[in-house]
DNA sequence: CGATAAAATGACCAGGTGGTCATAATAGGG
DNA sequence: CCCTATTATGACCACCTGGTCATTTTATCG
């Protein structure tokens, strides 16, 4: 994980011991997920560094520069943390795939909740230059990781045949990403208790969503299955 | 729909000729709604009304007020719309009131894009005061919303009858909530084709959607009905 | 008309911003 | 130890912000 080559670092800042590297990213990341971009400031910074404010632009250039070093450092993250549950649930059962996914991202947001605050407040605040860049490159590849699990579950035939996979990607896509703002966000779990909820109440209501996704809300379908809650039973 | 009696408003905006009230308010929405609240500005505000800066402050007191103001006005627009459609499709089926809930919300937003925009900019902008409340009222009222036709659906026997009323909520809110971003936001749609999309797309999308909701997505259930469809061509 | 009340105005304010740069401190090498 | 190149520093800059308020303009009414 290796962020010496990034193109909104200067030399100066790759040549830092490593711990004040940490140490700079650290508050930064703090600065950013409270505030958000626009209202960050680098005074603050400084001030909590105990370092000039012409340091930061000595290492970063800009404001903006800062901001997509530390952006490009978390979409790293985020695709380790994905490829890693991808290999590691290889040829599993579809459903229990998609739960073992959705805990894993209630993972990488207990283990860096700040990076989740970024990217939330990025999301819909179009105005600064290159937000298409940063959303296409996590929501691309949010497809390229979702469409891959589908077509298997197609193949072995888990899922419908006649199953539109662009469409069950969109579909899975708003229900997990829904379910991850619900668990950090208040306001957004319409009620489930799912805003910061204990590992218990997460596990039950992970299995629930993905029974739901499994057999539809219509009456008349088949019977719940018990195959996500036992394969979930093992990993706690 | 009248505003007189907002609480973010001083008598003297009150009595302003409809015009001027109209073309104030029209020119702060789309500040706010292009820059979100931290960077709108009140002074490019008055330069495009060609008003005294002083007369903003004067009218509303502060920017927090006239931002509460607009966005009161926003709620008060979306409750509207909401309970028409609620009325509209009393007794109806329910996958059919679903399917019209969702465009009726396309059709909002193709009305009133701009404010929108303002509440999509709010919903992760956590920092100033009161976004607790105003996210409090809006995604309350939308279970209030969605509450009672799962009950009746249930009731009727169209879903299934051990379905979590709560859970039901959140799973159609995260995936209604998604289709409505996926349509005018860029990169949210999965390659699915939303955003932007014209009636035609927009509706063909609405039908698989709610599919997808009635049958799951497992293999071996019921086969795809046809009512959605043919209720959906009558509207247009 | 004149008097009074109400509303519009914009210069002005303190405070904060991202960013700069001459200068000082430090490190590295001969 | 000195000289040079690198790095750290913080005073300073222009700019912009939300907000104020004394003053002027406009409307109201007798």
């Amino acid at each position: 994980m290796s962020m010496e080559e990034s193109a909104y670092v200067r030399p100066t800042f790759t040549k830092l011991p490593f711990d004040k590297k940490e140490r700079i990213l650290d508050v930064a990341i703090d600065e950013f997920s409270r505030c958000g971009y626009e209202k960050a400031s680098i005074n603050r910074m400084v001030g909590r560094l105990g370092i000039a404010k012409g340091s930061i632009f000595q290492y970063f250039g800009s404001k903006k520069n800062l901001y997509f070093h530390i952006f490009e450092h978390a979409v790293a993250l985020v695709k380790r943390s994905l490829k890693r549950v991808k290999a590691g649930t290889e040829g599993e059962d579809f459903f229990i795939r998609l739960a073992k996914s959705l805990q894993a991202g209630i993972y990488f947001i207990r283990r860096y909740p700040r990076i989740y605050q970024i990217y939330l407040k990025m999301l819909f605040q179009e105005d600064f230059p290159f937000r298409a860049d940063l959303l296409k490159t996590i929501r691309l590849f949010s497809i390229d990781y979702l469409r891959p699990i589908i077509e298997e579950g197609v193949a072995d035939g888990q899922l419908r045949e006649d199953l539109d996979p662009e469409l069950a990607a969109f579909f899975l896509d708003a229900v997990l990403d829904r379910f991850l703002q619900a668990y950090c966000v208040a306001y957004m779990d319409s009620g489930l208790g799912l805003y910061q909820a204990d590992e218990k109440a997460i596990e039950a209501r992970i299995k629930d969503c993905i029974e739901m996704v499994r057999l539809g809300m219509a009456a008349g379908g088949p019977p719940a299955s018990e195959s996500v809650a036992k394969s979930m039973e093992h990993r706690a």
